[in-house]
DNA sequence: AGCATCAATGTAACCGATTACATTGTTTTT
DNA sequence: AAAAACAATGTAATCGGTTACATTGATGCT
């Protein structure tokens, strides 16, 4: 019942007749014990079931080899595969994750945060939440030296660096698309302007209006939460909207696709009537109908970009602050729903 | 640049002229400490800046207040709101997560057992990935008494306690529920007969059948890794077989609506030429169009009672063992896809 | 042979908490 | 007033590793 006694290097030294300097030493496969005492205490080791201890060494080297991944959600096709990326890496190099979500609120966000630090992460990974408003929660990382890395929802840092793609240059592309199309009143539907990613949207969408002489008009910004059914909700706006707008950007697909739902429920043809963009290529833009347009968005390569320049800092192998952001690369695809370009023959 | 030092116990006792006993307990609200002291002592702590060390702690009292969660993936959409199930106990509880994926893979799920059975958790919840055959890996826990708990893709083991649906009653009521519509050659894809959820779905499938008189056929049974693609593949196959079946129940959404984007580009409509019933819920079952019959399945409960239940077995309070599985409600959601009762009026 | 060099191993302090047991001073009991 | 009971605090061992420094014995060099 009462767990079975742990073997340490203690009982490992005393068996063979060596310190547990040697021990500790053959365990770590330190050169300077010789090949034959580190065969024979590796097989007493396998024999004995003997397995290391973390605490002991974390508690020596105030050092925990645990990185701090805070997300706004988990259960979103974009974040999960952020995650995935961010494992494979940490797991290869030998670190552990402690994965949080904070539900896209701050408070919880804070909570997290300071759940971590208590756990002593060596470094952090994070994502912020819809609702922060500022980042005070993680000085405690900053003043401690703790490596603290944003991606995709990112704030601006000096101590920090930053993974995400050109927000502005994705959105500014698609925006351009729907003009190609013929569409003139874009209707760009985003959330708050606490994060970058929406900001950034916004701007390129604004820039794209400008570049093609399309006066920029307030009443086209729709803001909610982007989910599914504040999509659904923004398309009940839209319907009140005269003239109707010819094409509905969104700053993801889950909210363009519960558009898009109400939308061609309430009888409007898309793309002929509403042309559709969204973003992420999150696997509902393929399913729905039409297909979506889309900005694709490399997250598995960002989970890996983020691990490994924290644990490239952790490691001392980064010149420190050498990189301040990394950009990477997005491209539109082109689905059915901003296709307009046939329906000449209508 | 280096990281300063960290206030411990001692640095508040010697400030105090207390002794690190007085400090550990009045940290820790033990009621024989006196309350002036004690106030002393957490102002003080305030002040300095000390944070608790869980690794001293964990390395004397042998737990680390850590539950390892192994899932197959996490871009599921159902697996990342059992995590957040999971996570929400968890968190109140003052346990941290450390979460692994083994995409579907036994090795990965080896490996990262192994991992968590080094980092010493106090506890396992595991869903086994597609093509684990036996379940030794686990046995290094069961051994050192380290609870362990499968939830979803369970396996039978005389010391641990399954979190589950009724999988079998689930597929049992959507094939019936074909079958009140009128279908009589319904093709039920699903995925490797090593886990349990894919064994029960197919009884209770062919429960169905035989409690109508239907006889059962081979080649009905279409076995993929019910991915969106699977299933576009399946549809291949599916448009092959003469007659074609008049349903089709897949184990999955996500694979359901593969075949269903196919089927329907090969031109036939749904629910008429072939109904459609798939099975957990997934967002995208009200996306696809015509929306899809499934099951509803349980997943953020799911991960609450597998952390509960876990938890309680640490804390003691279970009586060890009294519940060795622990079964979830679970819905038919009927929708569109196999709705033929209507379709009369054609 | 005598000394320096080096490879292999050992000794012991340290990381920061927990807690059984001991000690002190104060109050209650008889 | 002495003994018993109790509240508050202190002492010191313990958890299992890491590593600076010390030691030992063998080898190389002149």
């Amino acid at each position: 019942m009462t767990k079975p006694k742990e073997v340490t290097i203690y009982d490992l030294a005393r068996k063979l007749n060596v310190s547990i300097a040697t021990v500790s030493r053959a365990l770590k496969d330190d050169p300077v014990v010789s090949k034959k005492t580190k065969k024979k205490i590796f097989d007493l080791a396998e024999e004995m079931g003997y397995r290391y201890n973390h605490f002991a060494r974390n508690l020596r080297e105030q050092r925990t080899y645990t990185i701090g991944v805070i997300v706004p959600r988990l259960n979103s096709y974009f974040m999960s595969t952020v995650i995935a990326g961010i494992e494979s890496v940490a797991n290869n190099e030998g670190y552990t994750l402690i994965i949080s979500q904070s539900s896209e609120k701050a408070d919880k966000e804070m909570a997290s945060a300071k759940t971590m630090f208590n756990n002593r992460v060596d470094g952090m990974l994070v994502s912020l939440a819809y609702d922060t408003e500022d980042i005070a929660h993680f000085d405690q990382f900053i003043k401690k030296n703790i490596p603290l890395i944003f991606f995709d929802r990112v704030a601006d840092h000096p101590d920090c660096t930053n993974v995400l793609i050109d927000n502005r240059k994705g959105a500014y592309e698609a925006t351009c698309h729907l003009i190609a199309q013929g569409c003139q009143r874009i209707v760009h539907i985003t959330a708050t302007p606490k994060r970058n990613v929406y900001v950034d949207r916004l701007a390129g969408y604004k820039q794209a209006l400008a570049d093609h002489q399309i006066p920029f008009d307030d009443k086209y910004i729709l803001i909610n939460n982007l989910s599914q059914e504040a999509g659904a909700q923004a398309a009940a706006t839209i319907l009140q909207m005269n003239p109707l707008p010819d094409a509905i950007f969104a700053a993801n697909d889950n909210c363009a696709v519960g558009c898009m739902i109400a939308l061609k429920k309430a009888g409007l043809r898309i793309p002929q009537d509403i042309a559709f963009a969204g973003f992420n290529n999150d696997p509902v833009s393929t399913v729905i109908e039409p297909n979506l347009t889309t900005i694709n968005y490399p997250g598995y390569k960002m989970g890996e970009m983020a691990a490994t320049s924290l644990i490239n800092h952790l490691n001392g192998v980064n010149s420190i602050d050498s990189t301040n952001t990394i950009l990477l690369r997005s491209e539109l695809i082109i689905r059915a729903s901003s296709l307009r370009t046939k329906s000449d023959s209508e």
